[in-house]
RNA sequence: GUGGUCGUAGCUCAGCUGGUAGAGCACUCGGUUGUGGUCCGAGAUGUCGCGGGUUCGAGCCCCGUCGAUCACCCCA
């Protein structure tokens, strides 16, 4: 026999199959309706798009941009990008289709997934999961906090408890002017290793991030943004503040936290989970009042957020968070015999369009394994097919859970399924 | 992209100083007439990630490669 390599899913891709997809469903279920019990609707754009959208949109002095998107020329010498994160995409669909001309904000959700051509690790991929919302046209301290409400809530009904939220005010552009300014001047004056000082002159505010003591010991001198903001980003920040605590939820002020896509601006937060490990950010988002303008568009703000379904599972197991149990399938049919088999698919198939779910034991397998395959699919009920049955049109309905069977008509079934058997 | 650890049945892993593979769970069948979940018995299942090298002989040693994982970096 050929040696040959074996077939395998590319470098850090995260693939759910059963039973682990079943927890991802749930998982983005429940976040998607949290956004729609806040009437966003969804928007289903294409997962590649111009390259050209991400480097105005994104950033081209960000990593995201520079260095981590898959980028190909197509049969028409386009420059495609697969998409690293979902505003862009948003922003673009909404200025070239006018949403905004209506009613504002334009509340919409998308759910799917995004490409970084990131090292993997456990809870980064290269392909990955992503529930978002974005809510364009308004700049009300409001809706910045309809849209943090959104997210939490959408942890909450997942069940998790082990996460904290960040919040900070990243100011206006003339805020961010000044302050850049001066957190240059204070960085020219650290000595920093050539890499460092690299990644400094892209984005300055990137050495709040480092991990290493030195760094982080030289920047708690460093001028803070914070101190900065013209009053008109501190008020709205106020206000955001303020309407957080009165809603009750929990919050700390993070004055260091530096977001990786240059659009935002103003409020910005950050959830971040316990248990996780280094990929600790299961969601995070924040304002971005130039990007419509910039990419186009009317001179109009906006507001959204990204929560990573893949580390919202890593969450969940974490956490030891179960399923809710229900029964997956309303009846599962046992055939025993040839003929049954034909009657069984027959009899499945009408019971299917009358509404109910319903499964059977394929194979020639024994009534014992059978039973147990009736066992295993968590039917509610389970009904032994053998050509008496098909002859007299009566057969033993049994309860999986109570063990208890009455007889029934097999050409009425779908009526008397659905009462209390 | 940089560095560390790891890669044996579907899953979790064992495999002594190199002598051509095992356990538990899961799976299939059975424990006398057609009813599952417990118990008992039997059975099936492995390119030992892939390629090359050293050796009489490699899952165990060496090199490469692919993948996972941890940290950096980055972010969801």
């Amino acid at each position: 026999m050929a040696k040959f390599q074996p077939l395998q899913a590319p470098k850090g891709v995260s693939e759910y199959y059963p039973d682990r997809s079943e927890i991802f469903e749930y998982v983005r279920e429940r976040l998607i309706g949290s956004a729609k019990s806040a009437g966003y609707q969804l928007i289903e754009l294409p997962v590649f798009e111009d390259t050209e959208l991400f480097k105005r949109g994104v950033g081209e002095s960000t990593d995201v941009v520079s260095k981590e998107m898959y980028t190909f020329e197509d049969r028409g010498g386009r420059s495609i990008t697969l998409r690293p994160e979902g505003t862009a995409g948003v922003m673009r669909s909404v200025i070239e289709h006018n949403l905004d001309r209506g009613q504002l904000p334009v509340k919409v959700w998308y759910s799917g997934a995004f490409f970084r051509a990131e090292r993997p690790q456990a809870g980064r991929y290269r392909q990955f999961y992503q529930v978002g919302i974005e809510a364009i046209g308004l700049n009300d301290p409001e809706i910045d906090v309809e849209v943090i409400a959104v997210a939490q809530r959408a942890f909450n009904n997942l069940g998790l408890k082990n996460y904290s939220l960040e919040i900070t005010s990243l100011g206006d552009k003339e805020s961010r002017a000044r302050y850049s300014k001066d957190l240059r001047q204070f960085i020219s004056t650290l000595d920093l290793d050539d890499e460092t000082a690299r990644r400094a002159d892209i984005n300055p505010l990137r050495l709040f991030d480092d991990k290493r003591d030195e760094i982080k010991s030289a920047m708690s001198r460093a001028p803070i943004l914070m101190d900065y903001l013209t009053d008109e980003s501190a008020s709205h920040f106020a206000r955001v503040k303020e309407l957080l605590s009165a809603l009750g939820i929990a919050f700390t002020v993070n004055n260091r936290m530096v977001r990786g896509l240059d659009y935002y601006t103003g409020t910005a937060f950050e959830f971040v989970h316990h248990g996780l490990g280094a990929q600790s950010g299961i969601g995070g988002g924040g304002r971005y009042d130039g990007l419509m303008a910039e990419l186009g568009g009317a001179e109009l703000s906006g507001i959204g957020f990204g929560i990573g379904v893949d580390r919202c599972v890593l969450a969940c197991e974490a956490e030891g968070i179960s399923l809710p149990e229900s029964a997956a399938l309303d009846l599962f049919i046992v055939p025993i015999s040839p003929a049954s088999k034909g009657a069984s698919v027959l009899l499945a198939e009408r019971l299917r369009e009358a509404g109910f779910r319903v499964d059977i034991a394929y194979g020639d397998r024994s009534l014992k394994g059978g039973m147990k395959a009736a066992d295993k699919s968590k039917a509610r009920l389970s009904l032994v097919l053998g050509d008496d049955e098909v002859s007299s049109d009566t057969a033993q309905i049994k309860n999986m859970k109570t063990g208890e069977s009455r007889s029934v008509k097999i050409s009425t079934l779908h009526q008397t399924l659905g009462e209390n058997i």
